[in-house]
RNA sequence: GCCGGAAUCGUCUAGCGGCAAUGACAAGAGACUGUAAAUCUCUCGCCUUCGGGCUUCGUAGGUUCGAGUCCUACUUCCGGCA
């Protein structure tokens, strides 16, 4: 009885002081299995995303919608107006302040997301030199270089996915975007940001105006926007690949073995 | 059937007598601590002791010191006439 009593106060010590992160290339299934995890582990969800940073690009980056987040709260969403900036520090400070604010109230943050670069910023505890708790844009020069070892207790997993399997997973989610109403999304975006901003530059828009401009069928722009993606997911897994500190399990294993750390 | 034109690395492409052969895309590897779904670098016929070696430009011959480049035939494809 006294054991299971202990165990129970380590599980609930280490409930409160693990952040967990779900990370991987774009289409690896992140959002779902980390929702899934935060419904069993009453967590809260913040993404690093430098793209689902900036609102009304909600199906062009796969945000997940209201009913996919099953109540779960989400940070790190809408932080920014298209064409506002919006640099790794002030997310890294948002993620901060969301991670403390998650476990002050008894939470398990879950961080879930495929920009390396934010997730360095995080668990490496990069400096960034300037006025803090100013708004958006306000920092400046770095003050820190060390990406050698972990600030903090986290749990980082990665998605492992074959080459071939992945690519599959993109031209699938391809198909599916470019019929989820994406078209007035960009009409919208166009309409109150304008073209030429960061938000838009470069990814799946970019294609769906070649088509509503009439200079792209189709098939070509998804053709053109799964190679896009998929040199994208190759350019995280770049990064991602030097980090020692990641956990790479297949999708299925990632929530039980993310469950079952939790229940030791 | 006749007359033109074309066949080059996964794909498209440069090449008009000195070439392992241009550029783009795709593919692969990598860098990246400040808007990162960005930006940038390297590899990309085969082998290499990194000096070089070997085999290539539809197929087979020929002309040349030398041929992807010129000639002949064949094959295939695209136009025009039939």
């Amino acid at each position: 009885m006294a054991t299971i009593a202990a165990d129970a106060l380590s599980g609930q010590r280490r409930r409160k002081d693990t952040t967990v992160i779900i990370l991987g290339p774009t289409g690896s299934g992140k959002t779902s299995v980390s929702i899934k995890i935060a419904k069993a582990l009453d967590g809260e969800i913040i993404s690093a995303d430098s793209r689902a940073i900036y609102k009304g690009t909600d199906i062009g980056t796969a945000k997940p919608t209201k009913e996919e987040m099953q109540g779960i709260p989400h940070y790190g969403l809408d932080l920014a107006e298209p064409g506002e900036r919006f640099t790794v520090a002030d997310w890294k400070a948002h993620a901060e302040e969301k991670i403390a604010d998650i476990k002050s109230r008894g939470k398990v943050p879950i961080i879930a997301g495929g920009t390396g670069l934010y997730i360095d910023a995080l668990i490496y505890d990069y400096h960034f030199k300037g006025p803090t708790g100013h708004k958006i844009g306000d920092f400046e020069q770095k003050t820190c270089s060390d990406r050698k070892s972990i600030k903090g207790d986290y749990l980082i997993i990665g998605i492992k996915w074959s080459a071939e399997e992945l690519r599959a997973r993109l031209i699938k989610r391809a198909d599916q975007m470019f019929c989820k109403g994406l078209e007035d999304e960009i009409r919208k975006l166009v309409q109150t940001y304008g073209w030429n901003n960061g938000a838009m530059k470069s990814n799946i828009y970019q294609f769906i105006w070649g088509v509503l401009e009439g200079k792209l069928t189709l098939d070509e722009a998804k053709a053109l926007f799964v190679y896009d993606d998929w040199h994208l997911a190759k350019r995280q897994l770049t990064w991602f690949k030097r980090n020692p500190d990641i956990i790479w399990l297949k999708l299925e294993k990632v929530y039980p073995y993310v469950i079952k750390y939790f229940a030791n």
